[in-house]
DNA sequence: ATAATTTTTGACAGATCATTCCAAAATGAA
DNA sequence: TTCATTTTGGAATGATCTGTCAAAAATTAT
């Protein structure tokens, strides 16, 4: 009975996040929503209530496939220091190549919006746990498979680890050259080497 | 001859600088600045002819204000190791006060506008570099007087403390607690004691 | 007083914004 | 076919946006 829905919702949404990827979510137009998913306003407001709505669920979107497919390839690595390295050489390389789409729309939506609306604060809280989480889960099984020294502060270091995360993501959305992106890196990566401060040391 | 100019620019630029700062680009409207600002439409126009030439004055106006101003601490430092760590000491606690301006008007600017406007991409470019030299020859002065390791290669070193301060700027824009900007804070602090990693060993 | 300049006020333009409404066409199931 | 649903297109709404214009009031110098 009835028409069937003649698009993916997932598809739809994934070419909405690009845009707002882009451009940010002040900047992004519904006609110009319209274009990019390839679907009518009516459609566009049927299935997503309002613009806001619509970007709440891109932000959930954008966690659930581009975050968490980022960061399973740390969990699933068989060792977590390399998992980590791994992960910031990918957006080392993710920051080199000349797309329009850089950095992370969690991190413009920070810079943006969070700290005047709570829902998408809350959203991309999600993310930033997520984020921790699974660099202090890295950082307590290469502890104990003495990837790392014993002495680090996993909870310290993932938050480090999650700064610098942001840090690339707001650098990759200038024309950062291969060498100040390298050099990013490598120092992370020292830091996981040569790490033995305690909290509280200094 | 004539009436004279009943406001100083640079305190008018201040409260618009303030505004941007809080809400970004798009989501300040010319009627918002007129009241924080304290003058007229009429003369809004008459002195930065618009609300883009406006923003890039007030871009130019936060670079010799704000970001000088947080640098020249590192730069007169007697112990140029000690003034970046007091830099992000200085930082963390502007992150945990509770003023409603968190963070940092060129980070937001390059997470809003920078990719698609060359123009606020030259100036913000100018204050990353700023920050970056400032960053660089503190560490060469550092080097010099024994305070860190002669084998930390500067350049990436610097790349990677501005890579940090940008996430610190992110990061304080969410409700970031005090255990956290501590960690972070620690870890920078810690690499700057222990690094004897030159570029290309690993 | 006169002339020059700035400021304010209010109105106005013209665009664009998000959102809603309607009617016609398309699609699918009973 | 009939009925339900979706999609599209276009129009309309009302708000808001940046930017401009004109005229009166305020200020300063000659």
């Amino acid at each position: 009975m009835g028409r069937n829905k003649q698009f993916e919702i997932s598809q739809v949404l994934d070419c909405a996040m690009r845009e707002f990827w882009r451009k940010g979510y002040s900047a992004t137009s519904i006609p110009k929503l319209e274009e990019e998913m390839g679907i009518s306003r009516q459609s566009l407001y049927d299935t997503f209530k309002s613009k806001r709505e619509l970007f709440l669920k891109v932000l959930k979107y954008y966690h659930e496939n581009v975050i968490v497919k980022n960061f399973s390839f740390i969990e699933n690595s068989s060792s977590p220091k390399d998992g980590i390295c791994e992960y910031f050489r990918a957006r080392a390389k993710d920051a080199l190549n000349n797309s329009d789409i850089q950095g992370c729309l969690v991190t413009n939506s920070i810079a943006e919006l969070a700290q005047h609306d709570s829902q998408i604060r809350t959203q991309v809280n999600i993310t930033l746990q997520h984020m921790r989480s699974v660099f202090r889960n890295a950082l307590v099984r290469a502890k104990n498979m003495d990837e790392i020294s014993k002495q680090l502060d996993v909870d310290s270091t993932a938050d480090f680890l999650l700064n610098n995360s942001q840090g690339l993501f707001i650098m990759s959305r200038m024309n950062i050259n291969k060498t100040s992106v390298n050099g990013i890196v490598l120092q992370i990566e020292s830091l996981l080497k040569n790490n033995y401060q305690t909290v509280g040391e200094i």
